[in-house]
DNA sequence: TTTAATCTTGACAAAATCGGTCGGGTATAA
DNA sequence: TTATACCCGACCGATTTTGTCAAGATTAAA
């Protein structure tokens, strides 16, 4: 599995959010109910994605969390690079790059680049307002939806 | 590092097997020297490989190992899968699948296979032929180069 | 003011994976 | 017959993954 349960249960979490954008907060709890996820584990999460600037707290009765900008303008790379670290395939590509000996004549490097490129397109080419406009899509095709998890 | 050292090692060493195409086999010994790793893990990486039917070897002295095909006809996405196993982002995704109740459904599905697909787009794509032909242009362009690892 | 809800932080730990090593085989060319 | 080379399974320490547990801080609401 390339991306860990840190970063599938997070972007799922993080979905959920992005769908009652504007609506306030969320607490952790009804968010691990709705995903069937631990507390535990999703707080861990959370306070990895706030530290990183994507989400915005709130203590005490009442409170949870809520997205710290609108859905378009988060990208689902963004929230998986912040859980998983940077998804590079090797050490020589990517942003804190190890650089090689010699990267221009390197046959291997050549892969690595490309794969990274091609990775870093997709994730960043989607954000949270496609999903939830995906999801509208499929609600409207299929009334008798259920949320479903993979 | 999405791709671990079993693969990267693995299309390193047989990138060396494809430039020696068509000359007869080569020992483990030589190209765990060539390329500095371990003959001991490297011989764990062939005999993966050898499994799957991508090289075939001789016994005995004088023997080693040699591409079972011709590289313009091994995709470098074959030589990483069998090394790395399926290089799915989540179980709900590629060959092995596991089925989630509803995929037709499911709004962070859309994501893993966006992300399957421009992988796989991509490794499969490259032969080891075309690593070859890379790395004649690069010599021929910088005639003093020396082989670089990464 | 008290209480309950909620986020915050750090430690702990079982299980799996990674990145190899070790110690023997077996086949074959010289 | 001997040296060379592949073959194979067990093992092993370090790290990462996938969480759990416990205690505390903050705040809204009763």
């Amino acid at each position: 599995m390339i991306i860990s349960t840190k970063g599938r249960y997070g972007l799922r979490a993080v979905f959920e959010l992005a769908k009652a954008h504007g609506q306030g907060t969320m607490s952790i709890k009804s968010i691990a109910e709705m995903q069937d996820l631990s507390e535990q584990y999703l707080e861990q999460i959370f306070s990895k994605l706030k530290g990183a600037g994507l989400l915005v707290s709130t203590r005490g009765a009442g409170g949870g969390y809520k997205l710290a900008f609108d859905p378009k303008d988060i990208a689902v790379g963004k929230v998986l690079t912040v859980l998983e670290g940077e998804l590079a395939p090797a050490e020589c590509v990517g942003d804190d790059a190890a650089q090689c000996d010699n990267v221009a004549l390197c046959t291997t490097h050549v892969i690595w680049q490309r794969i990274y490129d091609g990775f870093n397109d997709v994730i960043y080419s989607i954000t949270l307002a496609d999903m939830v406009d995906d999801y509208q899509k499929m609600l409207s095709s299929k009334p008798q939806a259920k949320d479903v998890r993979c």
